[in-house]
DNA sequence: CGATTATGATTAA
DNA sequence: TAATCCTAATCGC
């Protein structure tokens, strides 16, 4: 689940759901023990995502830093709370809901300054509304990394991942490998307005969608699983049948259309007289 | 029931 | 690039 648009989407509910009332917080599995004590019995002023960072600020000068990482999950439980069933590092109950965090690759108190240096590393969040892309429009222009590993490089935009990167280059017709340097200001310009206007739907509904309803054929709420993406976790182009191809860029699995996303800059509108 | 997989990121080599 | 961490759902036998 974690891309940036599942951390905006939590820090969201986290602050309707807990909010302004003293929160029980607790260590179930007991790796976090001494840290849930902490915040044991303190309101919740704030929860924020940068990325796919989140900070909660309990008010107690050190705010809760959780990564969910690959596997982590942050999901509301059964309320009045049960005996859980699986490992959760973190709980929090507050007066109607119930929180489990399980899995996280971080789930620490950090100080301010702490907190300032993570954030600090991060490139512009499409999902905050004082994102300024031009920053990342640039470090695009000076490297000849391949545009699908600078769109996974959290220090050049925040909140990114797999999913959307592959969206992302499909439905901007970029192949993979090309080089950062050669996507064309218009072509930057584009894959930020969609990245923007696709998390936000993530954010909203809690799921990638990036299919266009008028191309399924019913609207988004009501789209099957298989028909929310055009290329991740598939074999062939939903838009022209041609089998889809897998490589490794930037350490992970992207897939592309060889048809639609074509190698080198993209084609030139043939002349016509 | 063991192996595999997963929308991530850091550290070591 | 590889190893490592974190957990649970799913898949094959």
């Amino acid at each position: 689940m974690p891309e940036g648009h599942t951390i905006h989407r939590l820090a969201r509910r986290l602050g309707e759901t807990l909010g302004g009332r003293p929160v029980s917080a607790s260590s179930p599995q007991g790796r976090f023990e001494g840290g849930a004590a902490a915040i044991d019995g303190r309101t919740l002023l704030r929860a924020e995502a940068w990325g796919k960072y989140l900070f909660c600020d309990f008010g107690t000068g050190m705010a809760l830093h959780v990564h969910l990482g690959l596997i982590g999950k942050f999901r509301t439980a059964a309320h009045p709370p049960e005996e859980p069933t699986g490992a959760i590092r973190l709980r929090l109950v507050g007066e109607g809901t119930t929180w489990d965090l399980s899995g996280p690759t971080r789930c620490e108190l950090v100080p301010p300054d702490e907190q300032d240096r993570i954030v600090s590393r991060l490139g512009p969040d499409p999902l905050r509304r004082d994102a300024d892309p031009a920053a990342a429009r640039d470090r695009l222009a000076r490297t000849e990394r391949p545009i699908a590993a600078t769109l996974l490089d959290q220090s050049i935009i925040a909140g990114i991942g797999n999913v959307y990167r592959a969206e992302l280059l499909f439905l901007c017709g970029i192949h993979p490998a090309r080089a950062s340097s050669a996507v064309s200001d218009d072509e930057f310009d584009a894959i930020w307005s969609e990245t923007v206007r696709l998390m936000r739907i993530g954010e909203r509904s809690g799921r990638i969608t990036t299919t266009d309803p008028a191309e399924i054929g019913r609207p988004r709420s009501r789209m099957r699983r298989e028909d929310r993406l055009y290329v991740y976790h598939r074999d062939h182009c939903r838009r022209c049948g041609t089998p889809l191809r897998t490589d490794r860029i930037g350490g992970r699995p992207i897939t592309h259309c060889p048809s639609c996303q074509p190698a080198g800059r993209r084609r030139r509108r043939a002349l016509s007289r």
